[in-house]
DNA sequence: ATTCATAATTATGAATTCAAAATACTGTTT
DNA sequence: AAACAGTATTTTGAATTCATAATTATGAAT
């Protein structure tokens, strides 16, 4: 009965997800420690996975690990949250530039599709989620830079780790979809600063305050 | 007769570092597999440890874990080698916009401080290295992002893979003076955009032709 | 009742053991 | 000699066991 992937995963990888999804569910909330017996039993696992995925999920900083008290789950703090949104502004407009300069036609109208649903989908909030999280990805894929890509990842994942975790806030679909426009003329034009701008721009509108 | 160190880190922490230094140093090579019981053995220690370094490792991109045939070391490709460059580049600019936005005084007094021993060290070629990688991190942990120091750290030990892993040609000392004084000039005005765009220029000067 | 010292318990860190997959080896067949 | 089948060996993945640090519980002294 257990949830085995089809694509077997190394078994630390599949458990390291699993604790992801359940920090980022707050099931382990931020500051309480992790409890490795507990948990390995849970899954039904031996300790030594279990702690290799604390392992990675430390290097992710998603966890922190205290030399003979274990793991606990990392706090972030409002400066944190700054921070990191600050780095992920700054990778994924310059992802922007990098697809104004660099992407073919193709890719392009592809972002242009995605755009598409976007505006088709404006009332229904969850599915305006889904979607602009896809275009974000999709254009990460075009700017075609995998450290990136991990970066952004594990960015995300610490963002995630707040209660104001939402890079979009609800409330400003219109907005956000505007910026959105914007950003897709920059880029059909393949001027790279005003991509770069209209991204950075999207950012900045983006977050809770939270200074 | 082991290496203990003072402040004691975690096993697995301090058998990640011995392996960094390996890799950096080219004993273990991009591609070759990494012997499991070999290294347990020569280090005195069981797998246990060794495997969570690895699962670490292959967390910062060092080495790839391929289910159920081990680590192998890192292949970097020139592409890979060109896309954490832009990505250091990307970095290090913008801690050197917001070192120009918010330093204090005595901060900036600092990096002028840094700067004059490199101005100093002109002829030693290795000493000047070492000063400029002070520079740099100095910068850095003025900028104040742990997040970005965590990303800068980790791609600075990607660029290590890769044999032309200079970040600052030998050949070329007396020109990355002048950019490094053209930097601090823009630092001092607490002019951001040029603090920057200085930044990006050491940068674009910086890297071997690996296009 | 509070504080401190000591003992018992618990949880982590690491070694060892076990299971099974991948590789290497051997001998046979063509 | 090359290709293949089948076996033996090696190596990884994961569970178990063991050692010890940290915590909790207990009880004496003030």
């Amino acid at each position: 009965m257990s949830a085995l992937s089809l694509a077997p995963r190394a078994l630390y990888e599949e458990v390291a997800e699993l604790l992801r999804q359940r920090i980022f569910a707050r099931e382990l909330a931020p500051g309480s420690w992790i409890d490795e017996m507990r948990l390995a039993e849970e899954y039904g696992i031996s300790r030594t996975p279990l702690r290799e995925a604390l392992k990675v999920l430390a290097t992710e900083g998603l966890v922190t690990m205290k030399m003979r008290r274990g793991a606990y789950v990392t706090e972030v703090n409002d400066k944190d949250q700054h921070d990191v949104y600050h780095l992920l502004s700054l990778l994924e407009s310059d992802a922007a530039g990098v697809v104004a300069a660099q992407a073919s036609d193709a890719e392009l109208a592809d972002l242009k599709s995605i755009h598409q649903e976007l505006v088709a989908v404006v009332g229904n909030t969850d599915k305006f989620f889904a979607i602009n999280e896809r275009f974000h990805m999709r254009l990460l894929e075009i700017a075609n830079n995998r450290w990136r890509d991990q970066m952004v990842a594990d960015l995300r994942k610490v963002m995630k780790l707040n209660r104001h975790n939402s890079l979009l806030k609800s409330g400003r679909i219109e907005e956000s979809l505007r910026e959105h426009q914007a950003l897709l003329d920059a880029l059909l034009a393949r001027d790279v600063t005003a991509s770069v701008a209209r991204m950075q721009a999207h950012f900045a509108n983006g977050l809770e305050a939270a200074s």
